[in-house]
DNA sequence: CGAATTTCTTAATCATGATTCATTTTTTGA
DNA sequence: TCAAAAAATGAATCATGATTAAGAAATTCG
């Protein structure tokens, strides 16, 4: 019994109490320890990840060896290396547990079956699909609209609680600059 | 007759002459000049924009009132402000016309409408949104990994065409920088 | 065709945030 | 509980790309 999967599939669509059984047949979970790794670089990645309890982030290492992070996932997101799991190419990415963290996963060909044999779910994902869309253009306005030092304001008032989960550098990196320099900004703000 | 649209739709999901009808009686066609704006800033995004032919941009003006372009669309893509067109709400961004252009549109009521009558649009949107999350994933790295110049250098190697197709001020607000920046560039290429 | 508008370029100065390196504080787990 | 590791801070220097202000080149369209 994946609930709570489940009930956040039923806020997008109905589901019979066979199509919730076949979706439950067709998902695992998963308990990950703070900083295990669900994908690492050079690895195809096999799942798509739906955070029951605690936060993933899913970064890549630049040429400089810095690990930029480019999403974070909390409860009822979804998290993956789009491009990787599409394609069985391998990952450029790393998914890792911030803290420890409870997952409900599929891979790839049960997705692809459970499309066919759960039409619904085609909704449920293009839904799914479409707030990713609508994030997306939010963030990169808010990227491209304000300064690093507005953005890390905007994120700490918006965000009260996620900044207390997440280290600091983490938010640093999500946010495009330096611990450094949010030290910086921080010392400032007294 | 829409064909262009079917055709793409036919890429992903089969489709009776009836779901064929159906579309077509839902979208409409129309020819916008070059500057034409299909959305303005202050107005509800009421259309989910197909482009047949020609070239869209979506930006928004900051608070220095410079225009900052977050996306293009080229044949075969789909562009709308997904935040302005769900919730109804007044957009922040601009859609312009870059070249003359072609377009099919469809508003959001008949979208919903589509979406019943026509269940195989969901599986159709659901792998469009999810192509724009993978695109989107890739533009991160794409911004995050490298310097305004060597993404410049990229750009214009990968996308040639593109290029020609633009003028430059606009490829440096995409790309996030300055024209006269863009320029300092391609002084020293030579 | 030719004036007006749009687009592109050049150059000087300036500011933001990176880099480097060291130190302090906090957290973790044996 | 305390040593080791992880996270956060601080300060000095540096580099990238913005800003400002002209002016040149290219395109448009009446």
């Amino acid at each position: 019994m994946y609930n709570n999967l489940i009930q956040h599939i039923l806020k997008f669509t109905p589901l019979t109490a066979d199509e919730i059984e076949q979706i439950n047949q067709s998902v695992s979970i998963q308990k990950v320890k703070k900083k295990t790794f669900l994908l690492e670089a050079g690895k195809v990645c096999k799942s798509n990840y739906f955070v029951v309890k605690g936060c993933l982030r899913l970064y890549f290492v630049d040429r400089k060896l810095t690990e930029q992070i480019t999403q974070f996932a909390i409860e009822n997101w979804w998290i993956t290396d789009q491009d990787s799991f599409d394609s069985r190419q391998p990952s450029q990415y790393y998914i890792q547990a911030v803290e420890d963290t409870e997952v409900i996963y599929i891979n790839k060909d049960a997705l692809e079956q459970l499309y066919i044999s759960v039409p619904k779910l085609e909704r449920y994902f293009r839904i799914i699909f479409q707030r990713v869309y609508t994030a997306w253009q939010r963030r990169t306005k808010f990227l491209y609209d304000q300064t690093d030092e507005e953005r890390y304001r905007f994120f700490s008032e918006a965000f009260p609680g996620f900044m207390q989960r997440v280290p600091l550098y983490m938010i640093a990196s999500y946010l495009g600059f330096t611990p450094q320099f949010l030290s910086k900004i921080r010392a400032k703000k007294v």
